[in-house]
DNA sequence: CACCATGTTCCTTG
DNA sequence: CCAAGGAACATGGT
């Protein structure tokens, strides 16, 4: 599932490519990505209309659409969930199995694939107003994280993956933030002081442009089909397959040996995910209960 | 068959 | 009402 990075070079990627493009059709196939958006709505407001700029916001793709002779433009949001992707294809390519709705542009299918149906593709643009600051953005500071994580007792690494608190962190990158922040991932948001919140900001911002500048962590099947290379595909790129171990520090990697001190990674579920660190490089902070035995001992 | 998966949302419980 | 934990969603890979 596409974390941010994936998702803004999608953007960059796709940007270009549907600039001043025109809808011809619209086909849906699966009414769920539609977020409660009605079909016909969907339709109607997107047939005959063109691609005027993307933007990506948190883990969401932003389409600016206009309709034919009219001012306003049109909003559109995408999402990719775990297992989404958007891409061009010729118009007599081959639709995938899994296509949950396909614009045709004329000569070319802009497609979105989903798996799983987990993506979302409406005009429902409301999520957008939930979340918080773009981890790369002026919004993202210190000071504000600690605010927003003051009055949680969620374990950091759960309360990472709220999109409210920082807008496009997911599971691979909240452990990998966690490591080079040398923060346990039990720990408790609100006991996080501020040279550790700040750490942990600076953490999260270059797991994320390493990320991006990487690529994408995992190969972007930007054609849809991998096998052909060409214009929409970046995972053949020479030095662009290496594999996850070779891009993350810690994720994936239960059992093997911790980059800085050689202990083994460790794999524990949190919120029902995941969760990979070092116990020796991220120990948790001393239990309040020793604190508490030590001072009892020192009153005695 | 078992378990796992880059996400979000809904339901239940306290 | 709120926070937290877990199941659900749907499909495929190992």
């Amino acid at each position: 599932m596409p974390e941010l990075p994936e998702v803004e070079v999608l953007v960059r990627h796709l940007a270009p490519l549907l600039k001043n493009k025109t809808i011809q059709h619209v086909h849906i196939n699966r009414e769920r990505v539609l977020a409660g958006t009605p079909p016909q709505k969907l339709r109607k407001a997107l047939r005959g209309a063109t691609f005027e700029s993307l933007a990506r916001r948190g883990k969401y793709l932003r389409f600016e659409l206009r309709a034919a002779n009219q001012a306003v433009t049109l909003p559109l949001l995408g999402h990719l969930g775990m297992t989404g992707r958007m891409y061009l294809l010729p118009s007599n390519s081959p639709l995938p199995k899994h296509a949950a709705v396909v614009l045709d542009l004329g000569s070319e299918n802009f497609v979105f694939e989903d798996t799983r149906y987990f993506g979302k593709f409406t005009l429902d643009t409301t999520a957008l107003d939930e979340l918080g600051p773009e981890p790369l953005g002026p919004e993202f500071t210190p000071e504000n994280l600690t605010s927003a994580l003051k009055r949680s007792s969620q374990p950091i690494k759960v309360k990472l993956l709220d999109q409210c608190v920082v807008a496009g962190v997911g599971n691979i990158y909240a452990s990998e933030a966690l490591f080079l922040a040398c923060i346990s991932p039990s720990r408790q948001s609100n006991t996080l002081r501020l040279p550790q919140v700040h750490r942990l900001c600076g953490a999260i911002k270059k797991v994320l442009v390493e990320a991006i500048n990487r690529g994408s962590t995992v190969p972007l099947n930007l054609s849809g089909n991998g096998t052909r290379d060409g214009l929409f595909y970046y995972g053949s790129a020479p030095g662009a397959s290496a594999s996850l171990e070779e891009r993350l520090r810690v994720y994936d990697r239960e059992g093997k040996p911790c980059f800085t001190c050689g202990t083994p990674i460790l794999r524990v579920i949190q919120a029902a995910r995941s969760t990979f660190y070092c116990p020796q490089c991220q120990r948790a902070a001393r239990a309040s209960s020793e604190v508490k035995h030590r001072s009892r001992k020192s009153l005695a």
